[in-house]
DNA sequence: ATGGCTGGTAGAACCAGA
């Protein structure tokens, strides 16, 4: 259909039960027609479909676990051939994709945060982190349709995307190897970076702060974890991009904070 | 002051997140 729009939104919401409030009070503000969800930590069985039909995302493909990880599509419009990658070979729930009818994929993923130490040898979660992207590098670079790949990636590429570059540097998740491991598997699919085709470089861009800070908005020691990466023929669809700070501050947070795409058809 | 908190699950002086 000519003059369509489409949007689609991506959020780390740290347990969708615990936050359903939250996650309704987002969708009656803006609307989106996809919400894609990491971090549910619900077994499909219990996940709360309840609102979600109430709002009219009938549609919906979930892949989750008990008590960890968990990832989930809610979706207006009709979705298709799901399907769950295992990038890091060991049964966690951390990836579900879907085929759309306006004829993209899309692909939702909760990248392993890789624990503290950032050394292989003496963390295997780290170690499993850089495996995971290894995995998804390979699926990418034999990628032939055009892709939505969003979710939270874990890691804070570039030195605007953090609070402190210098004091960042050994903290996993802005470490030199994963921002280097993590540019392979975007060259492998010139896939563009959404959130700095709108918010270029250096302007500081932030989706994650801890809940340990007192005040995470006057402390703002933010990283941009989460990512909404494009194929090049969808990227040029794209009309805004949002990242929704105000969610930290609503009533008990996720520390992360919604993204938001939208897309011409 | 990058763990200062948080959720799930158990019923913990827990685990994991990032």
């Amino acid at each position: 259909m000519a003059n369509s729009t489409l949007k689609i939104a991506s959020w780390n919401i740290n347990s969708v039960r615990a936050r359903i409030d939250i996650v309704e009070r987002f969708l009656r503000e803006e609307a989106p027609d996809i919400l894609c969800l990491q971090e549910t930590k619900v077994v499909n069985e219990s996940f709360p479909a309840d609102m979600f039909d109430r709002l009219g995302y009938t549609h919906r493909i979930v892949n989750g676990q008990r008590m960890h990880h968990g990832v989930a599509i809610l979706s207006k419009l009709p979705i298709h051939e799901d399907h769950s990658h295992d990038w890091q070979d060991n049964g966690e729930a951390r990836h579900i994709g879907a085929m759309l009818d306006c004829g993209f994929r899309l692909e939702n993923v909760y990248i392993p945060a890789g624990g503290d130490i950032p050394d292989p040898a003496l963390n295997p979660k780290f170690g499993q982190k850089l495996a995971f992207l290894d995995r998804m590098t390979r699926w990418s670079e034999t990628l032939k349709q055009p892709t939505l790949l969003v979710g939270d990636f874990n890691i804070a590429p570039l030195e605007c995307d953090v609070w402190s570059h210098k004091q960042l540097l050994d903290v996993v998740s802005h470490t030199p190897i994963e921002v280097e491991t993590l540019g392979r598997l975007q060259a492998s699919h010139d896939w563009v970076d959404l959130g700095r085709r709108f918010i270029p470089a250096p302007e500081r861009l932030y989706t994650w702060w801890s809940y340990r800070a007192a005040d995470w908005a006057a402390s703002d020691r933010g990283r941009r974890l989460d990512h909404m990466w494009a194929s090049p023929e969808i990227a040029r669809n794209a009309i805004s991009h949002k990242v929704h700070e105000p969610c930290r501050g609503w009533l008990r947070p996720s520390d992360h904070v919604p993204l938001v795409t939208e897309f011409t058809l």
